[in-house]
DNA sequence: GTGGTCTAGACCACG
DNA sequence: GTGGTCTAGACCACT
């Protein structure tokens, strides 16, 4: 059995949270460059939803250099976890650059976007 | 004419861009507690839009207790913009909560969290 | 002046506040039988709203038998305090009743119910 | 053939009715939590009334808790009989404050109030 | 298939 | 005039 799951009543996509998933499973180290993950056909089966979602969310990855697929052979793990932290750094930089646009239109200084980060990060609970 | 404006060709959903309008006027102190907003017909008329999308928008803010709609007499501004303020700056939190969250499963310290919050708002406008 | 007055940023409508509001002021002793009202236009004046709903609201109140209005002379209370206290309690049960429908088919017990309508009376900030 | 039924003939707007009647399926275990409720566009076809209306009355129960939508995967139910009575009665007790405020304005005692909503839910429908 | 948004145009009760 | 609801029919993104 695999550590990949999705959650059929998490509001995210489904292929959504299985790219996430697979990028954490890199991060932490459970999976490895060169390993190989599931294929396509297996794992739809096992999480019991439909290949085409799989198939989404493994293209999403290949697209962003996370993972190498080769017809007739299986996908592979083609990026180290220090990369994709980097990659997932500057993802998060984007996000906060969205937030900090809203920011500024509701008035919110730079002051108290940093306070707020600084209290979101410490007190948040820690894996939710 | 008034000061509400939407962008046809934002992505973002007419009757969110016409919220997010109007609070940030509220912010601004172009609109103030107790101000009259423009009625529903009129307002859509105005900016060539539909009523019904005029009307989903003012139930949002009055359901987010910004406005009162009295049925008949129009809208009344309720909230100061000091009240709203700390609202908005809860809910940017709590954005922020939900990111440190997927920081955190990305491996990514509080220093560098804090760090690439720095630089979001500072830096503006990177990759947007 | 009168001690009528009529709260704009109500949602009740603003005959019925009216309404509401001379019945309590006979209730309260304010106004007694046989007393002169506010003619329609001066009250209507000293309020700043459409005379059409001072209108509406003396009509209301000789459809139920509070005041009677006779053309040209004004209109006069023509109904004791106890007897309107009377009527209120009846108006009250009704709308009791319409809540003990909704309560039921809510599946709320007799019980439930009247515990909630004790701990309203009891409970509920004095004169709101 | 669902169990979600709404009157034309009823005064009481459409979507409340939907509202309304989900909630006391939920209430009388006739759904449970984690079931799926029909289609906006099943739902609609089946009633005979507008997508739309359905629409409505989901996100209403949405944004109340009652129900999750997830875009492309239908609603399901995700709170509890016992939790959803629960806010049931907060809400009727809400209203029986606001009846009470009316009520001491009209010099109705405590022991008075007590009796008409005894009289209210045992006697059921006098004037209905 | 699913939900979500938007338009066009209608009706009602209320002020 | 006002807001509120409803219908009919369209388009989008996503499963």
């Amino acid at each position: 059995m695999s550590l990949i799951t999705v959650d059929l009543r998490d509001r995210k996509q489904l292929y959504e949270q299985l790219v996430d998933n697979i990028k954490n499973l890199i991060l932490t180290g459970e999976l490895k460059s060169d390993e190989k993950l599931p294929s396509v056909r297996s794992l739809a089966r096992e999480l019991g939803i439909n290949p085409n979602t799989i198939q989404k969310a493994y293209s999403e990855l290949e697209r962003c250099g996370v993972i190498l697929t080769l017809p007739g052979r299986g996908s592979i793990v083609v990026v180290q976890a220090d990369e994709l932290k980097r990659e997932q750094l500057a993802a998060l930089t984007d996000k906060l650059i969205q937030l900090s646009h809203e920011a500024k239109k509701a008035g919110i200084t730079g002051e108290e976007f940093i306070t707020a980060a600084k209290t979101a990060y410490e007190g948040g609970t820690e894996h939710d």
